[in-house]
DNA sequence: GAGTTTGAAACT
DNA sequence: CAGTTTCAAACTC
């Protein structure tokens, strides 16, 4: 044990401080984060509203002096901040009045915006913008029109990106004059919101009835749409209140009606979810073909409207705010959030339906306040969407689910998924969007009743949805953590299992029951976070997943002299770097998902089998489990095993490490990785170095997998891996370009790129930011917690954005088309490769081999930036035999000149160095070789 | 709920 | 670095 030092102060930290009266209040995870409310807008918005402690609690506590860790608490400690507040500032601002809402709105959107901006300077380029607007087509016509409106771009601080989503969209939006003239509205109302909101009220109210629809519909979602429905066309009751929690089910209803027979092709899917919704999946899955629909081509089309909506949604409401943090959480790519957060949406209410079937066919005829309606649900959407597109959505993102646990990311994403954890995030995001709203204990139960209803229907797709989401981008405790907050009694009900008594156990009643609920719930708190149950380590050991994690110990813990709490803020700091000095790696994330899965596995089926592309970051090392039980860490994440793996006799579900092989065999023959290179490196290199590079490491699978459990997973990892990403996934494409394969080299990977390009605007941060960073950003915090630069990540938003940022262009090698400026941050992208035509096959080798191929990539391309600082490439002991501890890459060595030397002996001082980045997976085949003693002794056992 | 099994983490 | 021990989760009964 490392002493735990008792008592100290119990909050050291301002930051701690705060975040523990916040947890005091009822979460029982905490995340700590030092800088995240920092900004004047949170300071702004939690200043209006009472709602930080809502959100607060929800928060998984991280450790805020941690070094490494935990951008995963970051994360959520952004979305607590903004969206959050946001949100319970509308409801506290509900009270007040359509005035003050406005005002918050227009706060809400100025810090998106801000947020936005400066993550997405890149987006100024818009000329894919055009580009996606008309591949948007009608859907985006809404938005489109909104975004045309001057007066919004006058406000919006982005309105430059506006200006030129309206122009394009203008074109394009034109057919719908109503749309625009909500949008105006809206837009009107935002800059007067500015300084003037009175005025905006009024000059909204005078345009038109529907523009005063729309506010109308604006003020009753702040205070209740109720009004709304009523005018609009007769909702049922439960619908009804549902849109008193905010849901707005009744006008989703009223709007999918409308929609319905005016929609093209999605109409149907948006009848069909209204008709399905109380109960039935369909109407998700339609909901999910449209979004697909829309976004298939081009997500980031998709992104751009939803950015563009974002803009609505922040003058609308900002409740949506933690959809979008959920729905960030779970989705690294826009397309398959935005079809997710749709799914999600819809899920939560009809009227997110609506928005995006609105947005599909732009040119849908809405009565005004159908569109109104629409209008806020589009922005709601935008609002979700936009974070997660956006380089605030990859803040948000970073509170990486599986943050909660090393391993769990993914795995609560998939246990959540196979069973009610979908429904736990669509609960979340629900809750996160009706939260505020359903503060009064009525509406809790409406919401809760609301959330069950879609819930129930969605489990199917949208369970799985989510769990990719969640999975893939991170589960993050703050989806989870949301879920558990809001969890209303209904929610309860649908977790019970799970969740049961969850709230009681926060009192940290007799382990027991924690215990219990633990198994139920598979040892995850609402936050997805497992739970631990130490006694001896004192959960100041990796033992402990709570402290694995980075996450403060909460009351769902039935662990025993647990020091892995705020007041014991500095011991846990001490202890951990006591840990890190050992390995630096060890709080990164265990598991590592490609960027890519994203996109293949919304592809494949919405519910997407199994992802497999997401791969343990040292590899299990199972002898008599096979890899079929949650013993086995590959398993136990929802991951196939790789060659990382040791193990004995791998079944694993999810991909036998045999089939990886030969998987990443077949890919390199067949020539897709081109350039000669990759052919030539031997299978184990690559698939090294897709093990070793932890986002290289699996394009292949999206972490959440659903699933099949696996089944399919070899299948879906070989086709994720061949294939290149396809035109629906920009990011799938972009990260595959980047990968190791040599994107430059393989057509196809070229003609994606272009593709990609043509679809999205590189150049604008949802491209780029957006989807690489959000991925990206989201892989790392989960994986690696930046040790030098938690506070920037937490701090602000945009800061990590930036960081990641530069350094992924820093990465990118001009001649390299990898387009992602945050796909460098993947490794798996790594640009780098391609471009540098440095010793092919020593580059090769070294990014083949575990580590090496890092190293390599960062002696040469990256070099400074990396090189100073100092990536966590490798977990010092990552490549030991026995896996536990990451070897350094022998390949190095091999590598370049400077590289190699200095890597290896200093591989220490570099992972030290680079926290940021994502442990370097241990490339090495290694054979297990620490617990060869017991795993004689097992097999004694088992032949006996 | 107790006990066993399992494999990672920690230790030597 | 390899081997051993410890630990807590997963699992079984």
């Amino acid at each position: 044990m490392d002493s735990p030092k008792l008592s100290k102060s119990p909050i050291p930290s301002a930051s701690a401080s705060a975040s523990a009266s916040i947890s005091s209040s009822s979460s029982p995870v905490q995340v700590l984060h030092k800088v995240v409310i920092e900004s004047p807008f949170s300071n702004y918005i939690s200043s209006l509203s009472p709602i930080k402690h809502d959100r607060a609690p929800h928060v998984a506590q991280g450790f805020v002096g941690l070094s490494s860790p935990p951008l995963v608490f970051t994360s959520p400690r952004i979305n607590t901040l903004g969206r959050p507040q946001s949100s319970s500032v509308e409801i506290s601002q509900k009270c007040e009045g359509d005035k003050k809402i406005i005002n918050e709105s227009c706060i809400l959107e100025r810090s998106v915006t801000e947020s936005q901006e400066g993550l997405v300077t890149d987006i100024k380029n818009e000329d894919n913008k055009d580009d996606v607007a008309v591949q948007l087509g009608s859907s985006s016509e809404c938005v489109d029109e909104y975004l045309a409106d001057p007066v919004e771009t006058d406000c919006a601080k982005s309105a430059y990106s506006v200006k030129l989503n309206l122009k394009q969209s203008n074109n394009v939006l034109q057919s719908s004059v109503n749309g625009l003239l909500d949008l105006k509205n809206i837009k009107f109302g935002r800059k007067n919101n500015v300084g003037r909101e009175v005025d905006a009220a009024q000059f909204l109210s005078g345009q038109s009835e529907e523009s005063i629809k729309r506010k109308l519909t604006s003020d009753e979602k702040l205070l209740k749409i109720e009004n709304e429905q009523g005018s609009a066309q007769g909702i049922s009751d439960g619908f009804q209140k549902f849109e008193s929690d905010r849901f707005d089910l009744s006008s989703k209803e009223k709007e999918c009606k409308n929609f319905g027979p005016q929609k093209d092709g999605h109409g149907d899917g948006c009848s069909n979810f209204l008709q399905q919704l109380p109960g039935s999946l369909p109407g998700v899955q339609s909901y999910e073909g449209f979004a697909k629909n829309i976004g298939g081509d081009a997500d980031v089309p998709v992104h751009s409207m939803a950015h563009e909506a974002s803009e609505l949604q922040r003058s609308m409401s900002r409740r949506c705010l933690q959809f979008g943090e959920a729905q960030l959480e779970a989705t690294a790519t826009c397309s398959i959030s935005t079809n997710r957060a749709n799914n999600i949406i819809s899920s939560t209410s009809l009227a997110t339906n609506s928005e995006t079937e609105s947005l599909s066919s732009s040119h849908l005829d809405l009565s005004a306040k159908s569109r109104t309606r629409q209008l806020v649900n589009l922005s709601q959407l935008a609002m979700n969407m936009i974070p997660q597109c956006y380089g605030k959505s990859s803040l948000t993102v970073l509170k990486p689910s599986g943050i909660g646990l090393h391993l769990n990311s993914i795995v609560n994403a998939t246990s959540m998924g196979q069973g009610g954890t979908a429904s736990m995030k669509l609960a979340q995001a629900i809750k996160s969007t009706s939260t505020t709203s359903c503060q009064s204990a009525e509406n809790i139960d409406n919401c809760s009743d609301a959330f069950e209803k879609v819930s129930t229907p969605q489990e199917g797709a949208l369970e799985q949805k989510v769990c990719t989401i969640a999975g893939s981008a991170s589960e993050s405790l703050f989806a989870e953590e949301s879920v558990e907050f809001h969890m209303t009694p209904n929610k309860k009900r649908k977790f019970s299992s799970e969740d049961g008594d969850r709230n009681d156990m926060f009192d940290q009643q007799s382990p027991i029951k924690k215990r219990q609920v633990f198994k139920l719930s598979d040892n995850t708190d609402g936050d997805g976070c497992k739970r631990c149950n130490c006694k001896k380590t004192k959960c100041l050991k990796l033992y402990c997943d709570c402290f694995a994690a980075g996450i403060y110990c909460a009351e769902p813990c039935s662990c025993q002299g647990c020091y892995n709490r705020p007041e014991y803020e500095e011991t846990v700091l001490e202890t951990r770097k006591q840990i890190e000095s050992r390995n630096p790696l060890a709080f990164a994330p265990k598991i590592v998902q490609p960027v890519t899965e994203f996109p293949l596995s919304n592809r494949e089926d919405g519910n997407q089998k199994t992802p497999s592309s997401a791969r343990h970051k040292r590899g299990c090392n199972c002898k008599r489990s096979m890899c079929l039980k949650k013993y086995c860490e590959c398993y136990q994440a929802n991951v196939g095993c790789s060659i990382g793996c040791r193990c004995e006799g791998c079944k694993n579900v999810y991909g036998k490490k045999e089939d990886y092989c030969v998987t990443e065999e077949m890919v390199n023959r067949s020539g897709e990785i081109s350039e000669s290179r990759v052919a030539a490196k031997p299978k184990k290199e690559i698939f090294h170095s897709e093990l070793c590079d932890p986002y290289h490491l699996t394009p292949l699978t999206p972490s959440v997998q659903c699933s099949d459990h696996g089944k399919n997973a070899s299948i879906s990892r070989l086709l994720s891996r061949r294939c290149l990403p396809s035109p629906e996934s920009d990011l799938t494409v972009l990260s595959y370009a980047k990968s190791p394969r040599s994107p430059r080299t393989s057509d196809s990977n070229d003609i994606l790129l272009e593709t990609s390009k043509g679809n999205l605007d590189i150049d604008s941060f949802c491209e780029g930011i957006s989807y690489n960073n959000t991925v990206a950003l989201a892989d790392e915090f989960h994986r690696t917690p930046l040790p030098n630069h938690p506070s920037v990540i937490i701090g602000s938003p945009s800061s990590k954005a930036r960081e990641l940022t530069s350094l992924s262009r820093v990465q990118l090698d001009p001649r390299s088309r990898s387009l992602t400026p945050g796909g460098s941050l993947h490794w798996h992208s790594s640009p780098i490769m391609p471009v540098s035509p440095l010793n092919d096959n020593k580059k090769l080798q070294g990014l083949y081999s575990a580590d090496g191929g890092l190293y390599g990539i960062l002696e040469d391309d990256m070099p400074e930036i990396l090189k100073d600082t100092s990536m966590p490439i490798k977990p010092v002991k990552a490549g030991s035999p026995n896996g536990k501890r990451v070897s350094p890459p022998h390949n190095l060595h091999q590598l370049g000149s400077s590289s190699s030397g200095p890597l290896r002996s200093g591989r220490k001082f570099i992972l030290k160095a680079v926290p940021s980045f994502p442990p370097l997976t241990p490339c090495i085949d290694a054979k297990g070789s620490s617990n060869q003693s017991r795993n004689n002794f097992q097999e004694n056992r088992s032949n006996d």
